[in-house]
DNA sequence: TTGACGATAGTCT
DNA sequence: GACTATCGTCAAC
C-alpha cells in the first residue's frame, strides 16, 4: 500500500524533536460531514512537556485543559487560543510524559474548494493554511476534537512515501512565546525549506 | 468571584 | 509595524 496510515507505535516513542522533523512531509486529513480535507505537513512545533516553560504542561501542571497530554500518545490536544482560534495539536510518548506536537502549516492537497470556503478567503491562496488557527478552520478541527484518536477516527496522518532530508528542514525558534524565557529560544520549530506555504519564514 | 493572559490573524497605517 | 478582537482557563483573592 502506497499510503500508510501512522499507526500508535508512531506517536507513543519517546523523542518528540525526532517526530516533529519526521512529521514534515507527512499528510493530515480529517472527515466532516463526509467530506475529506487535507494536505501535507510543512511546520510543526516541538513541545517537550514538564521542563519546557512554554508547555501548557511545564513543572508538570494538570488542569482540566492540559490533562490531554497526560494520556498517551496518538491523540489530539486542542485548545482555544486568544478567545477565538483553535490550535491543533498531537501528543505524543506516553502518559508519564505530556509531550505534544504544534502542527502550524500545511499544503493543502485535498478538498481545497471545501478548504476556501471554510477560510472564506479572497486572497491568495498561501493564505489558506499557513498558521496553526488557519489550517485548523480549514479542516474544520475545534475545540470538541479534542482527545480525538488519530489512528481510528476523523482526523488521521498518512505516510505518502515523500521523504524530507535533513538538508531541507530548517530548525529554528519557536513562534510567539516571549514569555517564556530563555526555552522561546531553543530550535524546536521545523518546517521544509522553500516550501511557499510555511507561516513565518 | 474576579481579572490577567494568551502556542493568532486580520486590519489599518 | 502597530493594534486589537474575544473568551476560556486558571490562579489568586
Amino acid at each position: 500500500m502506497l499510503y500508510k496510515k501512522l499507526d500508535l507505535d508512531f506517536y507513543l516513542r519517546d523523542d518528540v524533536v525526532q517526530i516533529s522533523k519526521e512529521l514534515l512531509g507527512k499528510f493530515i486529513f480529517t472527515k466532516s460531514n463526509g467530506i475529506v480535507t487535507g494536505g501535507m505537513i510543512v511546520e510543526t512545533e516541538a513541545y517537550l512537556g514538564m521542563h519546557d516553560k512554554a508547555s501548557h504542561a511545564y513543572k508538570n501542571k494538570k488542569t482540566k485543559r492540559t490533562i490531554t497530554m497526560y494520556k498517551n500518545g496518538g491523540i489530539a490536544y486542542i485548545y482555544l487560543c486568544y478567545g477565538i482560534h483553535h490550535l491543533f495539536n498531537i501528543v505524543t510518548n506516553t502518559e508519564k510524559h505530556p509531550h505534544s506536537i504544534l502542527i502550524r502549516a500545511i499544503e493543502p492537497t485535498k478538498g481545497i474548494d471545501k478548504i476556501i470556503k471554510r477560510r472564506q478567503t479572497k486572497s491568495n491562496k498561501y493564505n489558506l493554511t499557513n498558521g496553526p488557527a488557519k489550517l485548523s478552520q480549514a479542516l474544520n478541527i475545534n475545540i470538541n476534537d479534542n482527545e480525538c484518536c488519530l489512528v481510528k477516527s476523523k482526523i488521521w496522518l498518512e505516510d505518502r512515501r515523500i521523504s524530507i532530508s535533513n538538508s531541507n528542514i530548517i530548525e529554528t525558534k519557536r513562534i510567539g512565546l516571549e514569555y517564556a524565557k530563555e526555552d522561546s529560544k531553543k530550535p524546536w520549530r521545523f518546517y521544509i525549506k522553500n516550501n511557499p506555504w510555511v507561516s513565518v519564514k
